[in-house]
DNA sequence: GTCTATATATGGATAGAC
DNA sequence: GTCTATCCATATATAGAC
């Protein structure tokens, strides 16, 4: 039946996502990903023409629908300043939790080609960033909205992703890992400066 | 001779850190690598025993002397606050030079196991963290050390690192890529407050 | 130290039955 | 739609000559 059609296919998409995220492209083989389905690897050429085209696939699947996030907080009725803080938050609590989404983007960075990259750009991040450039500037109209968008973006990021290696270093805590800790470090550092 | 047992393990090493930076391990073969230092792969294995030992004899030699180009710079006979400055254009400025070594870091980031994580920390990490630790809680006595220090390098990391991709996205213009434009950009985010 | 030749394994992909 | 069987390319690694 038709059902059984889409069923594979999201059931072949949904361990892709995990094994590409965990190990990337070349790591996980189309037997690998054939097996985590519950199929032979030769059936799951009936749903995809080749491993890139899986690949693909992922990537659009799991980069889809997040730009959509977040125009509810940038648009909300409040002042600027609270507006950065809810974002900050809701971003930081959002990339916590999706950890697949940010090792793909991770891998990405690392990997993707030029269209791969601008597909990026254009679908999953351009729309967020002129929300968030507009709101910097309402905040601070001298800042330059590019650099403030990517060092809000790299701050929550980085500090998620460095959890594996963070844990070795100096002054480590485990609530260094708590999305509200993180949020709020940031939210603090844009907006006290370090020197009084 | 000797000589070309030297030569042949350190060309080996020169073609292979390039070659890993840019595409990974499991993109890189042994043939690859072998053609690039001018041999044949069955040579390859006189110098090493196998593909793994290449990959983490490039991790080392990379990695190796990075920690002591800061302690100058960390050290220097200013204040707080200046040296803080001076560390941030001079970090800038190297890895904004130093692409293999930002490229593995963050393919280690990614896909190190445990030791090679703990090796990082130890080894690359953890004589800078302090040192910066330190300089942070001279310059701003109740900050948490820890999340500055990593928040400090994200930013200039990050600023480097998404070159690629940020050409694609709204209010880019080309000085966002030049090392002094981010060091700058990152000592006036730590500074200076974006309220006033 | 470097070579040629080759053993051996694995992975992407196809053919054709059911 | 999924299967079994198989082709073919590529990769790591070894054997043994020079």
């Amino acid at each position: 039946m038709d059902a059984n059609k889409e069923n594979s296919r999201q059931k072949i998409l949904d361990v892709a996502i995990q094994l590409f995220s965990k190990s990337g492209f070349s790591n996980v083989s189309i037997r690998e990903i054939a097996a985590a389905a519950g199929i032979k690897s030769a059936s799951l050429y009936y749903h995809f023409p080749n491993k890139q085209s899986i690949y693909l696939a992922v990537i659009e699947h799991s980069f889809s629908n997040k730009a959509a996030v977040f125009t509810e907080v940038l648009g909300a009725d409040k002042t600027a300043l609270e507006r950065l803080e809810l974002f900050i938050y809701k971003f930081t609590e959002i990339m916590s939790k999706d950890e697949n989404f940010r090792r793909l983007l991770h891998r990405e960075m690392l990997d993707g080609d030029e269209e791969r990259l601008k597909y990026m750009a254009d679908k999953v991040f351009k729309e967020q960033c002129i929300a968030i450039g507009q709101l910097m500037k309402e905040v601070s109209p001298e800042c330059d909205p590019h650099m403030m968008t990517i060092s809000i973006s790299s701050l929550i990021i980085h500090h998620l992703e460095t959890a594996p290696i963070r844990k070795y270093l100096p002054d480590y805590k485990p609530e260094h890992d708590q999305p509200d800790y993180i949020a709020r470090h940031v939210y603090e550092l844009l907006t006290k400066a370090i020197i009084k």
